[in-house]
This record gives C-alpha cells, structure tokens and sequence, in this order.
DNA sequence: CATGTTCATCGCATTTCACCTATTAATTCG
DNA sequence: CGAATTAATAGGTGAAATGCGATGAACATG
C-alpha cells in the first residue's frame, strides 16, 4: 500500500463523525442499516451524513449494497484487515531504526 | 483516548508530506535532525515544512529539543506504542479480529 | 398513474488546509 | 555590538472540507 493510499484512509479515519459512523455499523451489523438509521443516531442532517458516508466509501471502508428504496451499508473487514497490516507496517517502520537505543519502559 | 484524540492523530497521519517526514525523522534518529535537514529532504519551502512539524508536535508525534540555533526533533516511540494500541483497539471494536500481531517497542 | 419514502447530489456559505514569500525571534560568533 | 544562521510565525491565496436546505432519481405501493 502507497503512502497516498494510507493517507487518504487516515484522513477518512480522521473525523470523529466518521469514527462513529463506523462504530454504529459495526453495532449494528446484523440489522438492516440505512442512511437514515445512521442519520438518527447523529445531530446532523441526512445530506451531511451522507456524505460523510460517501468518504467512508471512497476509501474503501464500507460498502453500499442497494436494498429497495434503501440502501445498506456493512463495514468492510477485509479491508480494515489490509489496513491494520499496513498501518502496523508503518509503526513498525517508524520504530524500527533505533536498533541500539529502545524506547524506555517506565 | 478519545475519539477527537484518534481522529486529531489520524489526520496528522492522513498527508504524504507529514508520512514522509515521519519516515526520515526515523531514519536520521540517531544524528542531529534538524528543520533544515527535513526542509532538504523534500521539495517545499522551509515554511511548508515547519508548519508541517508544528502539526505533528500537536499531534504529539514528535518532540522538539532546542539545541543551540536549531531545533532538534525525533519521534515519540511511547506515543507511538499508544497509538498502536488506540489502533488495535478500534479495528477490534469495529469486529476486526486481528489475525496479525501488533507492532510495539518491545 | 399518483403518492410516499429514501437518499445521493447539487448549490451555497463558512471554515480549515496547504502552500508560498517575507518577516521576526533567538542564538552564535567575529 | 553587528552579522549570520536557523526556524517559527505572519499574511495572502487558492483548494478542499464541512455543514446546511433543496432537488431529483429510484423504488414501492395504493
């Protein structure tokens, strides 16, 4: 994965909106969930919660699965995998280069 | 950590620039780091950079040491370990069992 | 076909971000 | 002290993000 990659999914991850939007699906993974359900459980608008949803899906961290008149979003796991590998690449990768000098366990 | 925590932290994360910054600060760890030796490292003005810096040290990414007329930075492996966790924590509570082990300062 | 429901999208206003040049503060040194 | 160095900050500009209300497409149903 690209820097370009991981930035947009940390920026996409980098509002608070959008993490509990994120954890609303995840709490209602079973259930029917739509637009709506997710705009209830948030003091915004329909259109502001949208397009929080339309981020969230440009980075490819949810999917839209069309069902009626609604539409139903489910978190994406298999990419939530790649991006917990990729993200513990790059701590990984910023820790890695003090091979004499550890960080200080307290 | 809070949510507004995370996503403060993630949208640190969530530009090339400051990546790449991140990435040379590890590898130039154990000599003098200064703004300029970044400022080369990359093409943008000197400004650019600093303004860059000033966001991770908001962010609590790097530390700043002041070391004659110039600044020395490095990165803050403890907030790291944090931030993983914070991390871990997250994926799991939006259901992603992680199959793959955590990175941390040992 | 007409009506109601859902929700993406389109303006629009405001704020924040990213970049630059120029300046200023702090420090070293002749 | 004056000159040089380093880097933070001030100020400006254009782009992007964030929020809203309004509109319209897609679908279900009477």
């Amino acid at each position: 994965m690209q820097d370009d990659d991981i930035a947009n999914i940390m920026r996409a991850l980098g509002h608070p909106v959008r993490l509990n939007i994120l954890r609303f699906l995840a709490s209602q993974q079973q259930r029917e969930c739509c637009c709506g359900d997710v705009t209830e459980s948030l003091p915004l608008a329909q259109s502001t919660v949208s397009q929080h949803i339309k981020v969230l899906l440009d980075a490819g961290l949810i999917e839209r699965k069309p069902h009626g008149t609604r539409n139903r979003y489910m978190i994406r796991h298999d990419r939530l995998a790649e991006i917990g590998t990729a993200f513990g690449g790059l701590l990984t990768g910023l820790n890695f280069q003090a091979p004499h000098k550890e960080a200080e366990p307290a």
